[in-house]
DNA sequence: GCCAACGTTGGC
DNA sequence: GCCAACGTTGGC
């Protein structure tokens, strides 16, 4: 899952109580239905530092709620207002992430030179899609990663 | 700031 | 339903 951290970092979810985000702000379809009909409490989750100077990963996450509806879309002074979506029909939904450790960088680079990786979605050329799926190989290649000493 | 690669919008 | 125009993402 992707952040921008200027706007929510790794250190900023271990600051909030219980470590614990709603991840609101989704406004694209596939990623809101990954959240909505793919996620289940305990699902493991990569936490994705981008657009800045270092983007990769940054921390380890977990699923920590089911999906309920992003309460930024009401906000009619937020940039995340959706002027289409009701109390009664919410358009967007989210879940609730909590960060279990902070790693190391992993950087872009890194992860786009290790072999094992050739398939993960997220690296895909073209790929913007702010949520994406992860294999469990993947996920614990990524976990090795954190544990070597800065490439 | 550039630009590839999308996703969305809206006229028809 | 088509598709051109436009907006956004996100690495570089």
């Amino acid at each position: 899952m992707k952040s921008e951290p200027s706007e929510v970092s790794v250190d900023d979810v271990l600051a909030m109580p219980e470590a614990t985000v709603p991840w609101f702000g989704v406004r694209n379809y596939l990623a809101r239905n990954y959240m909505r009909d793919r996620m289940k409490v305990g699902d493991l989750v990569l936490f994705y530092h981008s657009s800045c100077p270092e983007p990769g990963v940054a921390g380890l996450a977990k699923v920590v709620s089911k999906a309920y509806p992003d309460d930024t879309q009401f906000d009619s002074k937020g940039k995340y207002f959706d002027p289409k979506a009701t109390r009664e029909e919410p358009r967007w939904m989210l879940v609730d992430i909590k960060v279990t450790k902070k790693t190391r960088l992993v950087s872009l680079a890194e992860m786009r030179a290790h072999p094992d990786l050739a398939s993960m979605i997220v690296l895909q050329k073209g790929n913007r899609l702010s949520i994406t799926p992860v294999t469990p190989d993947e996920y614990a290649t990524v976990v090795g990663l954190t544990k070597k000493a800065a490439a």
